[in-house]
DNA sequence: CACGGTGATGAACACACGTTTACTATAGTA
DNA sequence: TACTATAGTAAACGTGTGTTCATCACCGTG
């Protein structure tokens, strides 16, 4: 694929893989043009020069990657939440990462790219569901949105846990392992439920209720 | 309580406070030493003077949002994940979102107070799980520790949904409102789960024992 | 009153970093 | 060859920001 280091290719995409690498890994603020100018091979003022701005130069990366992502999501929505973004995840390792990771830093900062990806993704989700549970495959809900937002959320939250969590875990670092590690719970939960009974769920449904009544 | 604005507190006290809504709300790096001094209605110079540093800043206010959070935590740990966080959170609004958010900023930034947070809300829940599971109010599961380390990862999701999660909702901004809409597919899945029978799990089962074969 | 100690300040300093500028080199072309 | 466009650079500039410095203004105490 595309993934090779730094292939013969021109100066905006070497600088923009690089950018985007750093946007990722570091967050756009803490990233300077002089450290993506270094991993491009070229100097800070070129960077300018080809994008204008560091501004200019995240909304180019933003473009980028969300084409990737979005299409991608679009082909990979045969199936559900967790299974189908960490199989892919697991498939295609490092470049597919790279941009989850990317994406997940817009959403972060509330970028425009990121709410287009986030309404894709909710989306595609939400008509997954409504497929799934017309033919059913899944159980009925009371609201599909917001099971659909749900899921998004989670999904993406597990392929970017915290270091802090990874290391409760007893993992040094994020990665394939970790990823199948905390899937299989969250699988578990998605086909049996987490408790025995329904006893959380109506007492918190009354708990909502009384409390609606309170505020107005 | 000591949610009044800016009571006689001494000026360090509210410096700190200042500081912890500034870092929670725009993150540590983009927080500038002289806009907290404004809010605390001091100069820039006594900040450095009360702290010596930004950084040795932060670490007092790491230590003061830990203190008060991880006290939390022990006392209200009578219900599971989202149920409990959810309903502190709606309970004390303004003070409580604040400090969470805090947190999840500094989650996200990997500081050591976060990983002092995270390991406690971890072995909290894990062993609220293992007496849920003896007690029979909760399900087997084949991996507690990572039940435990995936809930509370859902949980602080879901407490801090980035604005993009939010407006696909429906919402303008985080708030209560929000929480109630989401939290209850949540519970619905913890109780009944989502999926209608297992061909899920297998699959991802089967799926994850051929790929580690390929791997090794 | 004198006088240290403490809380507080505005101005200046130092550095990081995005950006600009002046300049070089290479290559296509009339 | 001369001209223009393109790609590239080093060095300087300007600004934002963490930090230091010299200096007040108290205030309790000898």
């Amino acid at each position: 694929m595309c993934s090779s280091p730094s292939a013969d290719l021109t100066a905006q995409a070497k600088i923009r893989n690089a950018a985007i690498a750093h946007f990722a890994r570091d967050g756009f603020q803490k990233t300077n043009l002089r450290a993506i100018a270094a991993t491009a091979g070229v100097s800070a003022a070129l960077v300018i020069r080809h994008f204008g701005s560091k501004d200019n130069l995240r909304s180019v990366c933003d473009e980028h990657v969300l084409r990737i992502l979005v299409r991608r999501a679009r082909t990979a929505a045969d199936l559900v939440g967790v299974r189908d973004l960490s199989q892919e995840y697991l498939s295609d390792a490092e470049e597919y990462r790279l941009h989850v990771q990317y994406m997940v830093r817009a959403i972060e900062e509330d970028s425009s790219a990121a709410t287009t990806f986030v309404n894709t993704l909710v989306e595609e989700t939400e008509q997954l569901f409504r497929d799934g549970i017309a033919g059913g495959s899944m159980r009925q809900s009371s609201d599909v949105r917001a099971l659909a937002v749900l899921t998004v959320l989670v999904s993406l939250a597990m392929l970017t846990i915290a270091p802090p969590l990874t290391r409760a875990l007893g993992f040094e670092r994020m990665g394939p392992d970790v990823l199948r590690r905390i899937g299989l719970p969250m699988l578990e939960i998605y086909t049996h439920g987490l408790y025995a009974d329904d006893t959380m769920l109506k007492a918190a449904q009354a708990a909502w209720e009384a409390q609606r009544g309170d505020d107005l």
